[in-house]
DNA sequence: TCCCAGGCTCTCT
DNA sequence: AGAGAGCATGGG
């Protein structure tokens, strides 16, 4: 059976449907995102300069509310990751009957493809962090930094946060990560830390060319390339992925999980996380 | 109160 | 090159 998701307008909204077993509420939900909030059942945010609002529809579908179907086509599409066949993925990595346990749990996430520096830039806020603060942190960050719009405000770009000092940023309150995002800022917005490079790089170099700046390490770079960039082979490897992998696998991810191992370790980190890795 | 958080840098062997 | 302290802040 061929996967392919549909895309209609209505008077409503724009609903994808045919997406396979999918779940807005665990892709937003299970830490690769940090602005998104539920009100009811609707989950909003602002991504870039785009507020979006949306909806789950059935197990296999949701509704996308301001939006017009050219712009899912444009960047949605992309966004939510809704081309990638993850039926056929999960049902290969499910040939680890420990992996299984996981897809079971939670096998409707999806992979974001979120901008670039508003990824790399969260993720330098996450370290030795907790998700509540994390968020937030970004939210000061943005009300503090970012543009007013009619629906809130913008993550502010790396060019406006390249002018700034880290005594600029204390109102956030993001203690010694301050001078982390301050060198961030500066680097990409000056391109010698290079997206447009990143972007075609393999896996490896995309991770060296990130840690050029201060706070950017394995764990940081990988959440950047896998979240940010589409890289599905990056692997962040943070306390609960590697407590996962020594109680689950002894240490290393089995090797039907290889060629998607982004993919397997976000669920296996949404598994262990919440259900604190009582297996 | 104390412990810890989707780590990283710096220093000391 | 490998280990360990320190880091800012605040949620639980």
């Amino acid at each position: 059976m061929t996967y392919y998701p549909k895309i209609k307008n209505t008077k409503n909204g724009v609903i994808i449907s045919n997406l396979g077993r999918f779940s807005l509420a665990d892709t937003l939900d299970c830490g690769q995102a940090f602005r998104w909030q539920l009100s009811g059942s609707r989950w909003s945010c602002i991504i870039e300069n785009r507020y979006i609002s949306a909806e789950q529809l059935s197990d296999e579908s949701f509704i996308i509310y301001n939006q017009t179907a050219d712009d899912v086509i444009a960047f949605w599409g992309d966004y939510f990751d809704i081309y990638r066949d993850y039926g056929s993925i999960m049902q290969k990595i499910s040939a680890n009957s420990i992996v299984k346990q996981s897809v079971d749990f939670c096998g409707g996430i999806r992979i974001l493809k979120q901008p670039e520096w508003e990824t790399l830039c969260s993720f330098i806020i996450s370290q030795n962090n907790n998700i509540p603060r994390i968020k937030g942190i970004i939210e000061r960050l943005c009300t503090e930094f970012g543009e007013e719009t009619a629906f809130g405000f913008t993550f502010p770009s790396a060019e406006r946060l390249a002018m700034l000092t880290t005594d600029d940023l204390s109102p956030i309150r993001a203690g010694f990560r301050a001078k982390y995002i301050i060198d961030a800022a500066q680097k990409v917005a000056s391109r010698e830390v290079d997206f447009e490079k990143i972007k075609n790089l393999p896996l490896d170099d995309a991770r060296e060319e990130l840690k050029k700046i201060k706070g950017v390490g394995n764990k940081v770079a990988d959440c950047a390339l896998l979240f940010g960039f589409g890289k599905t082979k990056a692997f962040p490897q943070d306390v609960w992925i590697k407590r996962a992998m020594d109680k689950l696998f002894g240490g290393v991810l089995p090797s039907e999980a290889e060629e998607y191992a982004g993919i397997a370790q976000q669920i296996i980190f949404h598994y262990a996380r919440t259900t604190k890795l009582d297996i």
